[in-house]
DNA sequence: CCTTGATGTTAACGGCGTCAAGACTCAGAT
DNA sequence: ATCTGAGTCTTGACGCCGTTAACATCAAGG
């Protein structure tokens, strides 16, 4: 849903996190909670990651963000929902700087997914690692997921091999964050040997 | 470590699963807790697997698998690293049906890969959904993980490319059992498709 | 101003992971 | 035969968690 985005991508206010001393209300608690989320999830990883804590972090007491949250679960979703639509926008823009160049365009979505993945791996986890049926009880998941595939598929000259695609990219991603395979060296040479890997990928669905 | 493997692959008989009551000793709780695990873990997934359930389905008290396990962490470790020793025997299987043919080899070590997350998937993302600094606190879990990756490459001509293989088998078999894409028909249809987007990929690497 | 609905607080419940202290069992030394 | 000690399991307790119920506060419109 992301209503109401809070942050920012490289958010120069975050207007909303602690509530205002001396008041009674908060403001924008929804917005709050789930900033402090996104701040727990990457500083100590999802097992910290408590309703408790999150509010105590918003400034407010444990039960306050049962008003705009069902439960934990939906308060998740929305983080993961929030998260999806930078990835979404993300993607998109790989994409468009490589207007009928398939390969092109198919790897540098790639290399977006792994910078993104790779850059807040904790909610990257939480956004796609998450068990079967919770998805498509939140609607606004199901869409944004059906949206990147579409994205994805777009792309290629048959599109029946999106599917292939993403799961290079999201496989090659998801080894990457787990440290199950490391490719060595700094951030740079992660990404251009990643290019390497998911340009052969992609030539081999394009034929070329 | 997999020493009591418990269960066999498809175990004829569970030797010890509850205590025999009346019984002070278990005889071997170990490998009861893993077998309860896995259980519980398929049956109504990871959120419900609480150390204390093990217990109770082994027929102990709630703190005595602490004289086997340091925590719930190193539980979980020993349910995954049996999972990885099933795995590798799989991956091991399918590439020895295909000498010399990589690309037969390889895709079928795909749909082997992808078969198993598929009839184990909550197992299977407790393998490989962890976080990171736990993996390698746990040195069985590192060794078979370079087990799986050195399998992979050993079937490739160029066994750089083992990592990309490794990442289109897993991406793909990732987003079916989390239902993020779904390939439609039943299960062997869900195998034949598999079977063609893999192929696919890997004739891409061994240019062919 | 007074009602009303939205938003926040306090108190409490059961379940969880974990620790500390004690009870049971059995193999081997005396 | 008995003692002993290591290994195993139990009971009891602690603090944290998610969640519910009952109550308090605030903002806005009649």
């Amino acid at each position: 849903m992301a209503k109401t985005p809070a942050t920012k991508r490289n958010g120069v206010k975050k207007p909303t996190l602690k509530k205002p001393k001396g008041q009674y209300h908060h403001g924008n608690l929804r917005a709050a909670m789930i900033d402090a989320a996104v701040v727990v999830l990457e500083t100590h990883g999802i097992e910290a990651l408590t309703l408790r804590e999150a509010a105590r972090r918003a400034g407010v007491s444990q039960t306050a963000p049962y008003r705009h949250f069902k439960n934990k679960e939906a308060l998740l979703a929305a983080v993961a929902d929030d998260g999806f639509q930078i990835l979404v926008g993300d993607l998109k823009a790989a994409a468009l700087r490589y207007e009928n160049e398939p390969v092109d365009a198919a790897t540098a979505m790639g290399v977006a997914y792994i910078r993104f993945a790779t850059e807040q791996p904790a909610r990257f986890r939480l956004m796609f690692g998450w068990g079967i049926k919770r998805r498509h009880e939140y609607d606004a998941l199901a869409n944004v997921t059906e949206e990147i595939a579409t994205t994805i598929e777009g792309i290629l000259r048959n599109p029946a091999l999106g599917i292939g695609l993403w799961a290079a990219m999201h496989g090659l991603a998801w080894l990457l964050i787990e440290e199950i395979v490391d490719m060595g060296g700094g951030k740079s040479a992660l990404t251009s040997r990643a290019e390497i890997i998911l340009r052969s990928i992609v030539a081999g669905f394009e034929g070329d």
